[in-house]
DNA sequence: ACAGCTTAGTCCCATATGGAACCGTTGGGC
DNA sequence: GCCCAACGGTTCCATATGGGACTAAGCTGT
């Protein structure tokens, strides 16, 4: 006594609602960005705070000194919006834990360039493919060329982005 | 004596790691979701408390509720992921509030569908338009074509997502 | 050189968050 | 009908989070 609603995984695993919210609603613009992202990093956060007692701070400053070694905290927060008394802790416990150090600059003694030891080294390397491979499935969705596309897409939306983000919509 | 750095907004905004982990690094991919998502609804969800004193699970029941009254707390999990305690605790508070009446089924005595009240239908509507045009600058960065491009393979992503959400990657 | 602004990082504290255990309800198998 | 697993929702509690004030250090102009 079904009225045969076709077995949609989708529509399965999120309900009714989120094709909906997703397609037409509207926020759908920017639910559809949210949604995706939250979905992914949800699961994977949880897992890495299981495996290697890593939170989200913790992984985006050692995953941005993997790309450059020797940023300061300052520099962490401005890439990744996180607020900068909870990169300040993670640098803290981090560094507690033997897989940062945090240097001096001679030329300005505030700043504390941030290295990774071998062992942050080590851990990060073992972080990654976590994400990476959780990244890889999200992608085998698309065809190289449409994967191309939305990275062109994503791309030219983040350019704009300094025009809007810091907006508080009340005029100025 | 400056080596003539070209004066991109984009660089000059989130710093000049940036370009590299949202173009290049190993999770460019997800990056870019994630990094556009929470400059996005940081300083949306910052506003919406300052203003109306909505949470992130207030407004995202309001706003779902807008779009399909009746639903139950069950639902609004299911579609936005959020941990059902925070789900419930938002529930009681917007009860309180008078902009949410929960209800009881009579088929189902756990079960307590929420409808919006006047009261709560005007603060939504009111919410609202603080997310719209920040989307809407968001997506003036596309042309029609793209966005419509940037929709449809960010559906075709979202159709691939109940094989991996939950995996937990230990192999199952 | 010093007054006044800015900036890197830290600290305090109130609040938000979320896992896990729990309660009452329901539905299925037998 | 009875048991038990699954379910919707709530509560408890330990922890994460983030605004805002604060310190210390540099920069700027006069």
């Amino acid at each position: 006594m079904k009225d045969a609603p076709p077995p949609d995984p989708f529509d399965a695993r999120f309900g009714a609602l989120a094709r909906h919210l997703f397609d037409e609603a509207p926020l759908a613009g920017i639910w559809r960005l949210s949604f995706l992202a939250n979905f992914f990093t949800g699961p994977a956060y949880a897992r890495l705070q299981a495996e290697h007692g890593l939170g989200r701070p913790g992984f985006v400053i050692l995953y941005c000194l993997s790309e450059r070694d020797g940023l300061m905290a300052r520099d962490v927060v401005q890439v990744s919006g996180l607020p900068k008394n909870s990169v300040s802790r993670a640098v803290t416990d981090l560094v507690a834990r033997g897989l940062v150090t945090a240097g001096s600059e001679r030329t300005d003694r505030r700043a504390k360039p941030l290295r990774l030891t071998g062992a942050g080294r080590a851990l990060i390397a073992a972080a990654l493919p976590t994400f990476a491979a959780r990244q890889d499935r999200m992608l085998a969705a698309l065809s190289p060329g449409e994967r191309a596309e939305l990275r062109r897409l994503l791309a030219r939306v983040a350019d704009g982005l300094p025009d809007w983000v810091d907006a508080d919509g009340s005029g100025a």
